[in-house]
DNA sequence: GTAACTGCAAATGGTTTGCAAACCT
DNA sequence: AGGTTTGCAAACCATTTGCAGTTAC
């Protein structure tokens, strides 16, 4: 719990700091953020845990709340080929993007935390006059797990 | 004209070939993105410049019409930021996606031809244990446009 | 001739907005 | 106390779907 709470104080403090207040509905919505930090959670999803934690928040609370934090960069909203917008806690590095795998077959969205991109940022720069910001990279394809299954299928038609 | 009837003809075959019928409307469709291969359209976009070409087409068409084309690999099914679908032709390589810059300040789509990203997949491919299939690359920053317009209003407001 | 296709209008689903009541500070 | 924030319901907007009429093959 001691890093989720230094998270959740520097948080607050950012939020203080711009200017808004602490209401109950933003503290837990921050929370679940924290708490699911892997998953990617869209805003229905935060809506429903929020309400989990026995409080009532309303739907549009939550999107207010998660424009708020993304204009402030806690967080990234990220629109993958569904167009669903998902958000993503953005602690530590300010700078760039993490990128994402995606897989075809369970939809389960895995982090790569390296960012591999300088060499090629550099090169656009150079090649395109564009002047980089910030990158949006998301691999399409076979998670482990579903090509672990895969071959378990084949096995159990040839067996 | 002479690749895109080429083109043209390539992609009425392959809608041929996977027993589509067709349709004045999808001819249309068709032609209008290959007309406006560079422009990333929308599929309200793409509807209103057939329309545009004196023959009724109704939206639903066109969605159906770019749904069968994307299935066929025709063209690809971007989703950047705004949530918006936007259509692009993949004509040629049925490999990987090529990369877009997309500008902040003035929303415009440039494309990058290279790939530049077989080295980062076979990372991927052996530390995640992720069978990359394709991907999607957007950098996010300030076009050679934009950005000697800034020179120039800083120049103005010292001057 | 007939299954596929079209166009309209209505439905859907994620997201936004208006507004009166409730709440931080 | 006063501006901010909330929650509901209605509005919005891109996309999808149902269905009766039309068309390509």
């Amino acid at each position: 719990m001691k890093k989720l709470d230094s998270s959740f104080k520097l948080i607050k403090e950012k939020l203080h700091k711009a200017g808004f207040k602490l209401t109950p509905q933003r503290e837990l919505t921050v929370e679940v953020l924290l708490e699911k930090e892997k998953d990617h959670l869209s805003a229905e999803e935060i809506y429903l845990l929020v309400k989990a934690k026995n409080t009532g928040i309303g739907l549009a609370t939550v999107y207010r709340t998660l424009e708020i934090l993304t204009e402030l960069q806690i967080i990234n909203k990220l629109t993958f080929q569904d167009g669903i917008a998902r958000y993503d806690l953005n602690m530590g590095s300010d700078k760039h993007q993490h990128h994402h795998l995606l897989c075809l077959k369970c939809g389960s969205i895995e982090e790569v935390k390296q960012d591999m991109l300088f060499e090629i940022e550099k090169e656009i720069e150079r090649d395109y006059h564009f002047l980089v910001k910030d990158h949006r990279l998301t691999f399409h394809g076979i998670c482990r797990n579903c090509a672990e299954q895969d071959k378990e299928e084949e096995g159990d038609v040839n067996g």
